[in-house]
DNA sequence: CTCAGTTACTTGAACTCTCAATCTCTACGG
DNA sequence: CCGTAGAGATTGAGAGTTCAAGTAACTGAG
């Protein structure tokens, strides 16, 4: 609708460039951090970790999809493979024969508590230890407003005629 | 080293649950952006972005893996497939026979011409419009950061052995 | 000059992710 | 009840990424 493009100024080009390259490397570091040291990428660490903090350490497949913010058909592959590691097993849902819960088990929990501290510490140094706490607070508050404004189907998505 | 682990403070743990929502909703937004209008995902586009920006829009692919923050390889892979749709093609190097030069085609440069609107502001409505610009400011130097401390080999790495 | 070490880049295989089906089951208006 | 729209989850194929290994060419100490 608006013809003309509306440039990136050279201040905002530069803020662009700072956060793909430091969100690639970031990226990129954790997952070999965690590749190496507990046989994972990030994501799927993500995954157990969301399982860990649930109740019965269990989640449906759709939350926990919703949760990752990840794709239903990504969390089938992955936790098919996190089941071949014996991290992960699935369980029909009583309620709705559609349903599937994932659930963490023991040995998953055992590489989640043996992992997590030197994980913690990766993001501390590169994180954390490098920004001051005005910083990292700042830092939440712009990031949580850009996940909102992405977030796939706000709950009170009011007026959406109205853009 | 340190034998007790250094939790994330429940502010940190908000903090960096926030930042990697909205990176990952940021990332997959982009990418189906640009796969759908472009034909390619964001590190592709990240590229022939790099290459229109050079002079005689050619690169070394080390160069160009090293401003794009991927690996050789991942650049091989990608500018394979760049060269299969006429974005980019190879030239050899002549001061050294190891050398590769990806060079942006017409064609790559028109593509990106045609889509770098769209993609400018898929950028603006996820990112910038949402920011005060304090915030953008602050978003910059936090980045910055952070991507300093995650270069693979500082230029002036000084005592390395102190840490 | 020479050869051991390094740099530039590529390759193939294993793994992960996306996209478009597909399948089963639930919900519900008629 | 029946029929069907939609939800929950999986699958397979194609695309992208990683890792380890490989080739070729440069570099420099001796």
């Amino acid at each position: 609708m608006n013809d003309d493009p509306r440039w990136l100024s050279d201040q905002e080009q530069l803020v662009w460039r700072s956060y793909i390259e430091a969100a690639t490397l970031l990226e990129d570091h954790l997952d070999r951090q965690l590749q190496r040291d507990a046989g994972m990428p990030h994501v799927y660490y993500g995954l157990l970790v969301k399982l860990a903090e649930s109740p019965r350490r269990r989640l449906r497949m759709t939350e926990l999809a919703r949760y990752a913010k990840i794709t239903r058909s990504r969390l089938s592959h992955a936790v098919a493979r996190l089941e071949k590691n014996g991290w992960v097993r699935r369980e029909d849902c009583p309620s709705d024969k559609r349903g599937q819960f994932a659930i963490l088990t023991d040995e998953g929990y055992a590489v989640l508590s043996r992992t997590a501290p030197g994980h913690v510490d990766a993001v501390r140094q590169a994180v954390f230890d490098r920004l001051t706490p005005e910083q990292q607070k700042s830092l939440g508050e712009i990031m949580r407003i850009v996940a909102e404004g992405l977030q796939p189907s706000e709950a009170g998505a009011d007026l959406p005629w109205l853009r």
